[in-house]
Order: C-alpha cells, then structure tokens, then sequence
DNA sequence: GTCTATAATATGATAGAC
DNA sequence: GTCTATCATATTATAGAC
C-alpha cells in the first residue's frame, strides 16, 4: 500500500510515443478515407512499421478506432469548455456563437481526430458506437445547456433539440464542402449568425 | 431510318426487373452499411441470387453504386422541383420551406436512393464521386435559385452558398439522428422555418 | 439469366524469432 | 518493440456450363 504510480499506463516512453504516432496517423486516415477503407498494413507503412507491430500497441482495429474516436470527442469538448470559459460572462447568444466557432475550427484544422469521429460513425461497427455512447452524450449535453440558456425560459426539451441538431448539422456538414482555399471559417460563422434569432 | 426503338436499354422484361430489384436492394444496404461495408456476396443473397450473377446487370460493383447514387439525386431533385411546382405563386420564403420539408421526408422515409447517396458519397472512390458531379451541382443549382430568390437582390453568391450549405447541413445531418418513432419530419421543418428571417 | 467454380488479391489477426 | 511468416477468411471479378 506504499506509493504506487496513479497510472503506469505506458511501459516505456517508446512505446507512448509510438502509441501517439499510431494514433495520429489513424485520424487522418480514418478522416481521409473511411474506417472500413483504412488497411493496416496501410497504416502501419505511413507510421513506418508493419502491420503485425500494430497489435503491441492496440488489440484489434477496434480498440484502435474507438480510442481515436473518443479522443475526437474530447478534444472539440474541451476546445469548446475552455472558449466557454474565456466569456462566462457574455450574453448566451454570443457564447452559442463563440462554440460554433470554435467547434467548427476544431473540426476543420484543429483536430483529424475530431473530423474523424464525425465522418465515420455512422458506418463503425456496433460494438464501437455502443463505446462512445456516453462521451457523446456528455458533448450533447454541454450543447443543450448553452442552448437552454440562449433560448431562455421556459424550456423546451423537443425545441433545444431540435436547435442542436440544426447548428451541429450545419456545423458538421461542413466536412463535405469546405475547401480552406476558398472558404473562411469566419466567413461562413458570420452567415450562420444571421440565422440566429436575436 | 424507320421507326427505331429509342432506347432498347433492357433485353428483356425479367432482366429490367432483376436490375431494379439489385438497385433497391443495393441502394438499402448502402445507406445502411456504407459502400466499403456492402459485399456483393451478401447483396447478392438479399436479391435472390449468386453474386457472379450481378455481372450480368453491372459491370462492376463501382458502376452499380454509382446508377444507386444518381438515382439518388435525381429522386430528390424530382420529389422537390414537382412540389415547387404546386406552390410557384407562394412568397420565396415559403418554397424554400416546402423544399426543405420535401428533400428531408424523400432522405428520410421516401427514398433509400438518396439517403444512400449523401451517406456514402465522402468514401465512395474517386472514379465514382467524379460521374456524380454533373447531377449534384444541377440539385445545387436548384437550391441556389430558390435561396437567391427569397434573399432578394442584390444577389450575394457567397452568401446564397453559404446559406444553401447551412439549410441542407440541417437537412442532411438528420441522417445521423432522426428516430422515426420519437421524431417527425413536419415538427423538425417547423422548427427550422423559425430560424429563417421573415 | 443464373449457376458453379475459381482466379487473384486483400484483409485482420497470431506466433515466435530477435 | 518490431520483425517475418503465416493462418484463416473475405473480397471483386471472370470463365464457362446450363
């Protein structure tokens, strides 16, 4: 009962570092070509490794995708809490705002891991859904509150919802045409502000 | 130069049905497992047939998700320019919202076609995506007139993208979460349409 | 038109050397 | 920790019988 390390989760730093590296280069090409598209051996090639190396790391492909996935999450969660925290004192218009903001930044250049997990849900298998369950559900929640909040009294579950999936439909979306040569993130923010109600 | 047929596109009447049956059921796996995911063995089993037999109807299983996705388009470009039809005289603003709650009840409950599109097109190859442009940007093309007209002048077409991309984000996105035993396509359109300035 | 059989290839995963 | 080698399986696609 002495002193034990909290989490001696990694064995030797190697090991953490090629950990991260796996990782990393999962994201993107979970986010460039799809879950079921991204090869291992693929994978393994672009970390500069083999394929059979992979499984000292992770256990299965899953367990790969889940923990890029999940990292997803929290990182656009976090991104999001700490903005929020920087105008705790702004009018709940302008903090709804400053989350899209940043939420769509996060996805867009900020982090593959995010942009990741929101391309290919949909299509990962079962079991891997059923383990992000709840660390969506808690992002959700962070939105229905800054929403609850900018709509004010009284509140209506169905009607925050519904918001929700209209501004993170928007935001998300975006994925599939926005083009960095082109388009501002700024820009487009401006124009989902002028949806916003006053 | 007498009188020809003008399109003999099916030797016979049972091959036009098998290849409408494979699309069907092509077109329902599709949107529910992904491209990468649908193997031609299993599709093959749903139809009532061999998976060699498919070959008879589709040179390859590119080409028959690229007919699938087509389809898509054109279903719901169809479902939403016959129902602007029927509504020609109504204020702008008022057929960008018949448009909206057409081109979701087609996604979600009139057509496997279109759902199948919009969720496998980000993966699908790039051969594939590339005999899809010409079909996308004439739907894209629809919602730009109907958004500029109800913007009004002076016509802004960075504004009128932004707004198309926005609308059919919150549109598109319902793929994701919308639970045909809690959730109605007429209370979500209304929710919408309070998001649209007068 | 659909079948059987199979080619050619790719995949996720494991065992054991180093 | 990473490698080599391989297993077991799945895939798209083709050839030819019926």
């Amino acid at each position: 009962m002495t002193e034990t390390p909290v989490k001696p989760r990694h064995k030797t730093p190697k090991a953490a570092a090629a950990r991260q590296e796996i990782l990393s280069v999962a994201a993107r090409k979970m986010r460039q070509v799809g879950y079921a598209e991204m090869s291992l051996r693929d994978l393994a090639a672009e970390v500069g490794m083999k394929a059979g190396s992979l499984y000292y790391h992770f256990p299965s492909k899953d367990a790969l995708a889940t923990e890029v996935m999940r990292l997803g999450v929290e990182m656009v969660q976090q991104a999001v809490r700490a903005a929020l925290q920087d105008c705790a004192d702004a009018a709940p218009r302008d903090r709804v705002i400053v989350a899209m903001r940043v939420h769509l930044d996060t996805l867009l250049s900020a982090s593959d891991f995010s942009s990741a997990h929101i391309r290919c849900y949909p299509f990962v298998p079962e079991t891997v859904r059923a383990e992000l369950t709840a660390v969506r559900r808690a992002y959700d929640r962070d939105w229905n509150d800054l929403i609850a909040a900018w709509l004010g009294e009284p509140p209506d579950a169905a009607r925050v919802r519904d918001m929700r999936h209209a501004l993170l439909g928007a935001l998300n979306w975006s994925l599939e045409w926005f083009d960095p040569a082109r388009d501002s993130v700024e820009a487009y923010v401006a124009s989902l502000t002028e949806l916003l109600p006053q």
